[in-house]
Order: C-alpha cells, then sequence, then structure tokens
DNA sequence: AAGATTAACTTGTATATACAAGTAATCGGA
DNA sequence: TCCGATTACTTGTATATACAAGTTAATCTT
C-alpha cells in the first residue's frame, strides 16, 4: 500500500495549533511565544521538532525570531500571505472571506496554452475546472480558476464547495495534502470580463498569480491562475 | 563585543556551493544530487545540516525533493527567483545581468510617506537613497530604489557600486548580512518616468515590490523598493 | 517468463545532546 | 547611586542516532 492515512507529523500539528492561537489573538502581535524550550515541555517535543514549526511560522510571517530573546509574534499578515502556502483561506482568515462560485467544478480539456507544462497523463485525463470569486469584507478581490487533473476524486463535480477551502476538502475528504509548489507572477490589466468580476475598470493592473501545487500524491499536482485586485490588499510575503 | 566576525555556517557554505554549481551547470535541470548522505561523507558533515541547507535550495527554487527518490536539480529559475532572499543579483545570475546608476548613493530625508514604518532613529538619522535600473540582457526589467538607513556605513556614498550587489557590498565591506525580510506586492500602471526607464508604454501593467530586509545588525533593516516590468521576465518563488 | 518478494537504497520525522552567541536582569563593589 | 561582571535565560548551529516510509532494482517463486 501506498498511502498515508491522513498522519499528521508533529511539528505540523504544532504549527496548526500556533497559527491558530495567533490568529484568532491568543497570542497577540508583539506577545512572546513561549520559548522553544517551553513549547518542548508544553507538547511533549524536542527542540528541533518545535524549531521545525517555528520555522515555518516565521515562513508564513506568524513571528520573527530574535536570538537571546525569543519568537515575537507578528499577528495575522494583514496583507495578503498568499505567497506562502495553504491558499488563501488560511492566509485571509476565515472570518472574512466569501467565496462565490462562477463555474461549478466540471470536467473538461485543459485549455490548449496552458501556463505550466503537462504530462502526457494529466492531459489524456482531462480536469476538473472550478471557477470562483472570493470576497473579503464583501468586496471581490480574486477571481480564481482551479485545475485539478481529472484522476481519482469520485463524486468531486457533486460537492458542495461554496465558502470551503479547496485545500481543506482535498484533505480531509480525499486525503490529498499539499507539500509544496511553485508560482509564477505577472502584472496584467483587467479584460472586460475580470474587470466585471472585481469590480474594476477595464484595463486597470492586476496581479496574475499562476500555481503549480504539489501534494503527497507522487506525481499528482494541481494548478491555480489567480487574478488579484491589489489596490487594497496587497500580496504578503517573507523569507 | 558583539559581533559575528563574518562567520558563515557550514549549511550556509553548502547551500553557497551546490547554488554555485547548479548555476554553473556542474549539476543540470534533471540530475539527482547526491543523496544526503554522500554529501555527509563528501563535506563531513551530519544529515541534519545537510538538510538545511538543501532545504534552501528547494526554498529558492534549486531543486526538488522526492522521498525515496532523491533531490533532482530544477536548474538555475528560469523566471526571476525574486521572490526569496538574496536580491536579484543571484536570482537573476550575474551572467545576465547589468546594473545601471541612475542616481548615486546620496544622504537625504526618507520620503515623507514611505512604505513602511519607520522607527524613530531611522528618521533621525535620514537614508542613503541609490536608484538603479537593471537590465536583463541588455533590456530594463526592474528599477528598484534602495533606502539604507545612515547608521554606520562609512564612506558608502563614495563607493563604486556599477554592477555589483548591494548585498555583496554590504556583506564583505561592512559585514551586514542579510536575515531575511518581508515583502508587499501590487500591480500598477507605469508612471511616465518609469514607462522611460523600463522602456515600456505608459500605463503598462507593472508589478510594484516594496520589501523590508533584515540583517544581522539588531535593529537595522534596509528597504526596496522594485518596479518589475513582467512582460517577458515573471517573478517566480517555490515554497 | 512473469509476477511477487526482498533488499538496498532514498528522503521524512523525531529524539537526545552539546556548545556558541545574543539578551536582560540581578548582584556586587566602588 | 551607578557601573560592570555574573548569571540565567533565549535562539543558532551542529553532532549522532533511530526508525518510518517511498522507490528501485535484484532475486526468488511459480
Amino acid at each position: 500500500m501506498t498511502c498515508d492515512q491522513g498522519r499528521i507529523p508533529q511539528y505540523r500539528k504544532l504549527y496548526e495549533q500556533l497559527r491558530k492561537q495567533i490568529e484568532e489573538n491568543f497570542y497577540n502581535e508583539g506577545d512572546l511565544l513561549p520559548s522553544e524550550n517551553e513549547l518542548c515541555s508544553l507538547h511533549n517535543l524536542t527542540r528541533p521538532t518545535v524549531r521545525h514549526a517555528l520555522d515555518s511560522l516565521v515562513n508564513d510571517g506568524y513571528i520573527k525570531k530574535h536570538k537571546g530573546k525569543g519568537s515575537i509574534v507578528s499577528g495575522t499578515p494583514k496583507e495578503i500571505g498568499i505567497l506562502s502556502i495553504f491558499g488563501t483561506t488560511s492566509a485571509v482568515g476565515k472570518k472574512n472571506l466569501l467565496t462565490q462560485i462562477i463555474s461549478k467544478p466540471k470536467v473538461t480539456q485543459w485549455d490548449e496554452s496552458f501556463f505550466y507544462e503537462l504530462s502526457e497523463k494529466e492531459r489524456e485525463f482531462g480536469c476538473i475546472k472550478i471557477e470562483r470569486l472570493r470576497l473579503v469584507k464583501d468586496k471581490p478581490v480574486f477571481y480564481d480558476v482551479n485545475y485539478l487533473p481529472n484522476l481519482n476524486l469520485p463524486r468531486f463535480c457533486n460537492r458542495d464547495i461554496t465558502n470551503k477551502s479547496l485545500f481543506e476538502i482535498l484533505r480531509k475528504d480525499y486525503q490529498i495534502e499539499v507539500r509544496g509548489g511553485e508560482q509564477k507572477l505577472k502584472a496584467i490589466t483587467a479584460s472586460k470580463q475580470i474587470a466585471e468580476y472585481l469590480q474594476i475598470r477595464q484595463g486597470s493592473p492586476v496581479l496574475h498569480l499562476m500555481r503549480k501545487i504539489e501534494t503527497n500524491r507522487p506525481g499528482y499536482y494541481f494548478y491555480s491562475s489567480l487574478i488579484c485586485n491589489t489596490k487594497v490588499y496587497m500580496l504578503y510575503g517573507s523569507f
């Protein structure tokens, strides 16, 4: 057998917990996180494991570490942390994010000139395409198109995905976990269609993100194309 | 005393070496890197240290790791890896990058509405401002403005920085090492000035990156504002 | 010959430990 | 009182080790 059983490593669990606590203001901006050694004894882990979790938090912009001092909470990233892992839902925070489905998941062919190179297998099986509009505080901010290769995703097209995280559905119901990925970025002008969706003027500058996302299923990638109105919400990343 | 003596950790050295080897095509796209254990014995390091170096390479998009298989070289990122650490010089590869100074380093006041919040101290001391145009294969691709707080940077304004990496100068001559940072991203339209610099039409969409960069000097940050023409070279990042 | 099993690799996760180096508060002596 | 050394914390780097889990190729079995 070659499956992960959804086993989540310890460092990931700790990461998730701390992130949640920061997002829900259990820890506030400027607070010191418990020291690495304290986290060790709190969670019965060793320092390397704790550090692995903290590294991810640094990466995603939730904390900053200072030698000799400790880990200082930066707060939930104000700008949209879409440049780091885990999709828009976790980046923006669920509270303010609404999702509107523009076209329900349906099986189709890949666009003939796709923004990433596809394997023969991917081409052959076609993809499930989902178009969504995402609103932050009721204003449209992203328009995204997701492409999932049509392989072993039973009944996906019948699911209700309104206001749900695509990543979460894939993980919980299909045991597909996001491992990482890459993205390309470009500034473009809004087409008539995009302008309509995002309620901006045609020709306004928008940001185009193209992402290829790796999963725990070897060879199984999915893709998304995001158009962002960065007028109000900028994108954010840390390194 | 509170200085680092320029001591570079082992994992960083290995990272630099492997990156160089990939950039100089000692390892080519698709190649397998030596396994972690092989790298251990080659460099007399232990696996956690080697893994630390490889993690950075993954982060910067130079390799991809596959459980059970090994580390596969992705090649020097084709798109411009400016989203990750180490400035444009290392991202694009020195060979193709030319730098043109638009205004030499000079001490000045900070712009009154700066894109990041500044501390009192930073405001007080003013900054050294450098404007550059960066060309990839002789075509202008970035216009960048760098802001260095005017603290302990003797003779900086007299230096010749043509075709040099700002990061390298700071490290070698001032023992300032880049530790990390954060960035915000926005799509905007090119102003007349920008259009001229980048040889594009006024009003074309361009990408605006604003970066705050941390250093090993505690409390010492520097800032840069980048305008990118993403028509030919997209930005790239991995996560 | 074809298919299943095994063995030898790979990376992933985790523990335990040690020392270096930066920070901050405490304690002592002038 | 004030200044400096000490001390007890913090994170950073590094070693050594163990087992889990995915991949691949060789080997054994039918």
